[in-house]
DNA sequence: CGAGTGTTTGATGTAAGTCAAAATAAGTGG
DNA sequence: CCACTTATTTTGACTTACATCAAACACTCG
């Protein structure tokens, strides 16, 4: 992928901020763009306590953000795919709260904040479609919310496949078949659970004719089956 | 409480949007709110699937938003007290994602959304208070991931508790003595725990001299204890 | 190719859920 | 204002989903 690619040339535009700038603008989005070397895996974005500055869209890669609790226990927050924006969580208090690292190889475009809302004052529809990036942000975490404190381990583990697989859709690729960016200590961190959980829940979806999983690849092979939460085809009584 | 009272002369403006506005500017921001009647408890402000045109600031009483799941079980999502923004879920969808329900009798101010749009275009520090606010109901949202998937019981329902302290103290109000406006069935359905579980922990609250517990109305005694999360004056190992 | 992660599987423990029922509070209509 | 109904809260006995502990088994990558 070549390094300075323009938001005109970019792939993810559609999906991507430029979706919400007319074609004669996109030059200005453009403009305050900052397309940076890639990052390798492992590596960090930005890490809590310092400045924040910008936020990020994911150009390739994925990232996961990440927050320390007092004792020093880790706790993944989010996962990020091409044409996410992520750092959004910082803006309220001028510093980030939480870590960005690269899963794999990744590249992100860095918008300054400041010039983000510059220009929004001047593209009402920047405005409007970063209010609702924001507001779609809080609505994920309001359905987390619930997944977290109502559902069982499969229900969470069947509820982020199908998350992913819609991101995945999202791009354009496939739904059924995708790679996992993620270990499954940090699928376990997400979701609340432990990393034994996860593997048992994975190997189970297999065995009941829900999943393929080989290592990282998974392979959805009973949409409806996922949806249900888990309960392999139970009828409502 | 008078109906038509300006953001001029509301006691709450240091803690609500004006305090994002100029005194000259106050005005606009003015215009273009709206005071309801008040709420009665049980009432709803607005209801998910609802076209969503506003946001609300909480002026009296209290709100709670809940969604409710395929299954029609309900999960409590939030709660707002005076100066606090409602609604803020809804502007990526155009309709509202959660239902508002008044927990005791209430008044908001009703704020279009497009007008509040409108008005950001003009005056920038609006624009990033409102950032702001929504950066900071994902920080929130952030925190309560990591109580949810990580914490005990007892660590939840301190932790709530210190989050209704600090609110309180906000409004310039005592943040030892203070009444819930929540029932308990409400603290559990939020914290992921069940009423029985909330109930045993205020009360173990109570004999661990950590609180005073009469009913809805609480004094917290030993905020140190609290903020240690329920482990009664551990010392770090 | 070996050291270090990451993943799976099995055995056992426990925090918190569920069920049941009493005690208390809050409405509501006569 | 009081009797009655209906919600809310508390307490106790029992159950369970998931965590924890332990150990073998793959990757992957210097």
């Amino acid at each position: 992928m070549p390094r300075h690619v323009s938001c005109n040339d970019c792939s993810l535009s559609p999906i991507c901020l430029p979706l919400a700038v007319a074609p004669s603008q996109l030059d200005e989005l453009d403009g305050i763009i900052r397309r940076g070397r890639p990052l390798k895996r492992g590596e960090h974005l930005f890490r809590a306590a310092a400045p924040f500055s910008a936020v990020y869209a994911v150009r390739s890669g994925s990232l996961k953000t990440y927050v320390l609790s007092d004792e020093g226990e880790e706790q993944v927050t989010g996962f990020y795919l091409p044409g996410e924006i992520v750092g959004m969580d910082g803006i309220s208090t001028a510093h980030h709260v939480s870590n960005a690292k690269a899963l794999e190889t990744a590249t992100v475009c860095e918008i300054p904040f400041h010039r983000l809302e510059d220009l929004s004052q001047r593209i009402p529809s920047l405005q409007h479609h970063f209010f609702s990036l924001m507001s779609n942000e809080i609505r994920a975490d309001r359905e987390l919310h619930m997944l977290l404190s109502k559902k069982s381990a499969d229900d969470r583990v069947a509820s982020l496949l199908l998350s992913l697989a819609a991101r995945q859709q999202r791009r354009g690729l496939s739904s059924r078949r995708f790679r996992l960016p993620m270990s499954r200590y940090d699928i376990a961190n997400y979701l609340g659970l432990a990393v034994e959980t996860v593997s048992r829940i994975f190997t189970r979806f297999q065995q009941q004719d829900m999943l393929l999983v080989d290592g990282r690849d998974v392979e959805i092979v009973d949409r409806e089956a996922l949806c249900g939460g888990g309960r392999l085809h139970t009828e409502a009584p």
